[in-house]
DNA sequence: GAGATGTGCAACTGATTGGTTGCAGATAAC
DNA sequence: GTTATCTGCAACCAATCAGTTGCACATCTC
């Protein structure tokens, strides 16, 4: 779960294609690969991480598909992140308090 | 920079090995590869991500070696993804004002 | 100094990844 | 009904990655 969130994150131009569904809405691969030097095929497979992540979703209409950003699963990794800071910012006081 | 750190934190390994660090203290790696699957040169790789990704840091002392937590990259992390979030947020009401 | 312990480096293997090309099937436009 | 457009699938390639093994070097202990 995680996995996939912070896998799918970890590239440049997956975090740029969620950006632009974000930012413009929905768009077809086509569309995104229009104006980016790669090929409909490599965003594509960009898109289906971003899907098998629950980042995004696919919707079909007519002959097109269209993929809409689900950031909810953005949460959980932000979940997880203040955790982390949070356990380490207890550790932290925990030794300021407890050692010297 | 949200490459490495993101793709860092991608791999449940690395997390496991991070929450370590921050849990209990500075480690070596030999010391976190003793109750592990791993070989002592794997959770090196490992940790060897983390430092690239400043998440974590080396200090040598004598003959060993102590990898201490340093998750003040984390905030970079959480600030992108909470900006993500923020926008997805702003598309969501500039929607439901302007348009239906 | 000899032996034990901890680290670093290099080479190697298998799996995964990012990307490409080619082609076939479905749907729209004329 | 043709033709153009959009998608899906499969094969393929180069590069990177996770992990291993083997060995050399440094440092502590006795």
């Amino acid at each position: 779960m995680l996995d996939v969130v912070f896998g799918a994150l970890s590239d440049p131009t997956r975090r740029r294609l969620l950006e632009r569904l974000v930012h413009d809405g929905p768009q077809t691969a086509t569309c995104l690969a229009g104006d980016s030097p790669l090929t409909r095929q490599a965003v594509v497979k960009h898109l289906q991480a971003l899907v098998e992540a629950g980042l995004a979703t696919p919707r079909r209409e007519g002959r097109e598909v269209r993929y809409m950003a689900t950031p909810e699963r953005l949460a959980v990794a932000i979940s997880w992140l203040v955790e982390s800071s949070a356990q380490w910012d207890r550790r932290i006081e925990r030794l300021r308090q407890h050692g010297r």
